[in-house]
DNA sequence: AGCACGCCGACT
DNA sequence: GTCGGCGTGCTC
């Protein structure tokens, strides 16, 4: 009797086992739908066998096999089995995860025929008058006196006519006017297009074009503005005249619609399909099939994307490798870009990390020959420079309402100038604490261990972690004084402290408050580009991807803060982050200007800042992190434990340690609370363990992992969080 | 995870 | 007498 063994949406480290009379090995990677428990609920068919050891009596039968889709194929279930086995996740959670919402349901999925055909105008369709169409189907007119034109035309240039313009199309073919011709593999005069490449450019190409059929992790490393898309662009174009698929990750930020442009207006004709958040579930799902199927030769898309089923996958790229979004913090604790290197591994394919501010952990694998290195260090632009940076030490220049005189003076230059300013500060609202100033009460949430943020103009008080939000009181709860004050400086305060400077300035504050209506943005970026603004004040939203041409200054404020932080990995994100903003400016053929407010000039982040100079940073913190022993010289692993009580959680994980036998390949630490004990009203601690080899490490986590799953959960939650990101 | 079974306190 | 609390255990 065949029996197919499922993967299951449930937390177990199991497969189920059910009885399906005609069951092949080709049904494997297909979905079914099987009862389990007093339900029906979507797996996935990992084997087919003729025996189980479950016994017969309890074996049910699966109700049914889905050939809506082809089934997974077998290089996807091993990438899910990767990941599994790495992330000590249950596989059934993993390829769960991994599956498109849309094909998780019970519903058949019905496939939108998208074709990627191109279209030429038949002899009948030649003949055909324009002028005979009523003029008040004005774009049927249009639309065939194109085609007329063009000769063969693809569906996103029909498309670019008008919307509705492929409803048009059909109809035409239905009336032999036109017909559908299979698309071709482009040229390689048609790819051959682009700027001229820098020559750091094109040594890079050339070089991973060189081994372009074979595994390397390539890091590009590549200054703001150097040009590291058009290396992108140069070997994709090598990819799809080989008629291969390229996969593209991305930071989950609202920056996919831009790349998309880029390459749609690059590769016209070649199928682009972009997987990610703004998407809903039926467009996900068909999006996946294209790329399934074979049809989408591009994939751009979010971690998520890395699980998208490839056939014939030849180059996979993870731009700004280093941003976090690539680490899932919740369900499955997967590493995009981890993820991602072992498939072009499995694969046998180059993999190109692109960052101006590489992760230690890949600049470390970069200097030890794992990965190869590639360098971008001058601007691709031809006038274009690198801005000038420089700290204002507001130790000795002191900061009035958060700003300091040099940075008001160089926005009153740049505003004489016409040009605009940017000033950037990672704080939303108007001011971060709200305090008493006769007893020092401190307005806090009661769900998390956080401060409320003041939003003056809201008269409220918000927490930024859960959400809560309440009225601001005049008076102090705990002793009744009347002096409640703001305290600090965040975006809505700068923003009013500079519209009492410059009355007559065009200023406009950018952070997810005012971005939060759904074409905000858009609308945004057209009056920056149109320049009807003159000074943005904005939160690390601002720091990604767009370019404004006319900036000619940026001011950091309060960036310190994180400089006290515990989290030994606050200055790399920092310095990534400044590095970012600073990109912001002198892309055009201005030379832009970055000032600096610190009270720590002599920070080597801010030297490294004004050198431009990221490998020296690189080199001081790593020797910092050996001498601390801390990643990447050690790999790490951390088990979560979140509950309502504190203590709860600290038991738990006591217990979990009490079962470790020790071993001098493995350091284990002491339970702990959380950096942020209580989110959400629930208290988090957590044990970390860590160990010189990562492969005793996952010696160590499978056993471990096996007798986490017999100890009692008594009210607690957990899980294990694998290189992990946050403490 | 969900959902049933099961064994002890305050209610029509 | 029962309604319901959540502790324990199972899911092919």
């Amino acid at each position: 009797m065949p029996i197919i063994r499922v993967a299951l949406d449930v937390p177990l480290d199991v497969l189920f086992d059910y009885i399906l009379p005609n069951a092949k090995r080709k049904h494997i990677g297909a979905r079914v739908q099987v009862p389990f428990r007093r339900k029906l609920v979507i797996g996935v068919i990992i084997e087919v066998t003729s025996n189980s050891s479950v016994p017969a009596n309890k074996l049910k039968s699966a109700k049914c096999i889905f050939s809506d889709i082809p089934p997974l194929p077998k290089a996807l279930l091993d990438l899910f089995r990767f990941c599994s086995d790495y992330y000590h996740s249950p596989l059934g959670e993993v390829v769960m995860n991994g599956l498109p919402t849309r094909l998780r349901s019970g519903k058949p999925f019905m496939q939108k025929s998208q074709s990627i055909f191109k279209f030429r105008i038949t002899d009948k369709g030649h003949v055909v008058d324009t002028s005979s169409i009523p003029s008040r189907s004005y774009l049927k007119s249009r639309v065939l006196a194109y085609l007329k034109e063009s000769g063969d035309i693809s569906v996103n240039e029909i498309k670019k006519i008008s919307p509705g313009a492929t409803r048009i199309l059909k109809q035409f073919v239905k009336l032999g006017w036109v017909e559908a011709i299979p698309s071709t593999l482009p040229s390689a005069s048609e790819l051959s297009l682009g700027p001229e490449l820098t020559k750091e450019q094109k040594i890079a190409v050339d070089e991973i074009s060189a081994e372009s059929d074979q595994f390397n992790c390539w890091l590009l490393h590549g200054v703001t503005g150097s040009g590291k898309t058009e290396v992108y662009l140069q070997l994709v174009a090598l990819k799809l005249l080989q008629g291969k698929q390229t996969l593209v990750l991305i930071p989950e930020i609202s920056l996919t619609p831009q790349l998309e442009t880029v390459f749609h207006t690059r590769f016209p004709d070649t199928s682009i399909i972009s997987l990610h958040s703004g998407l809903n579930s039926t467009e996900r799902a068909n999006g996946w099939l294209q790329a399934l199927e074979g049809k989408a030769k591009i994939i751009l898309g979010t971690r998520l994307a890395v699980f998208t089923p490839i056939p014939n996958l030849g180059l996979i790229i993870v731009d700004e490798e280093q941003d976090s979004s690539f680490k899932q913090k919740s369900g499955l604790c997967y590493s995009a870009r981890d993820v991602a290197i072992f498939r072009a591994k499995y694969t046998n394919i180059p993999i190109i990390l692109g960052s101006a501010t590489p992760s230690l952990e890949s600049y470390f694998n970069a200097i030890n020959r794992r990965y190869r290195m590639l360098r971008l260090l001058s601007r691709a632009a031809d006038k274009a420079e690198l801005p000038n940076v420089i700290c204002i030490d507001t130790r000795v220049v002191k900061a009035r309402e958060g700003l300091s005189d040099p940075i008001i003076k160089a926005i009153e230059k740049n505003l004489t100038l016409n040009r605009q300013s940017l000033i950037f500060i990672n704080r939303r609202g108007f001011a971060p604490v709200l305090m008493c100033k006769s007893c020092a009460w401190t307005a806090a949430c009661t769900r998390c261990t956080s401060r409320l943020v003041v939003h003056l103009r809201e008269k409220k008080l918000r927490c930024h972690y859960c959400g809560y939000v309440e009225d601001i009181s005049p008076v102090c709860p705990k002793c009744g004084g009347q002096e409640v004050a703001p305290f600090g400086h965040g975006t809505q305060r700068i923003e009013s402290v500079l519209a009492e400077h410059f009355p007559d300035a065009r200023i406009l504050r950018i952070d997810r408050d005012s971005t939060r209506r759904k074409e905000a943005w858009k609308e945004i970026l057209k009056d920056i580009h149109n320049q009807h603004v003159d000074i943005l004040v904005g939160t690390q939203i601002l720091a990604k991807g767009h370019n404004f041409p006319n900036l000619g200054l940026v001011g950091i404020l309060n960036s310190d803060a994180s400089l006290y932080s515990t989290d030994f990995r606050a200055a790399e994100y920092l310095f990534s982050q400044l590095m970012q903003v600073a990109g912001r400016g002198g892309r055009g053929n201005i030379t832009g200007e970055v000032l600096i407010q610190t009270k720590f000039p002599n920070h080597p982040i801010y030297h490294a800042l004004r050198k431009h100079n990221y490998e020296i940073l690189a080199q001081t913190l790593l020797a910092e992190r050996k001498q601390a022993n801390f990643p990447p010289f050690v790999y790490q692993a951390l088990l979560r434990a979140e509950a309502s009580q504190l203590d709860t959680a600290l038991d738990f994980l006591a217990n979990a340690a009490k079962m470790i036998q020790p071993t001098k390949n493995m350091e284990i630490f002491d339970p702990v609370p959380a950096q942020m004990s209580r989110l959400k009203g629930m208290e988090r601690a957590h044990l970390l363990v860590q160990s010189y080899s990562r492969k005793e490490l996952q010696k160590f986590l499978v056993s471990w992992r096996s007798k986490l799953d017999k100890l009692p959960t008594r009210k607690t939650r957990w899980m294990l969080d694998i290189d992990p990101l946050e403490f």
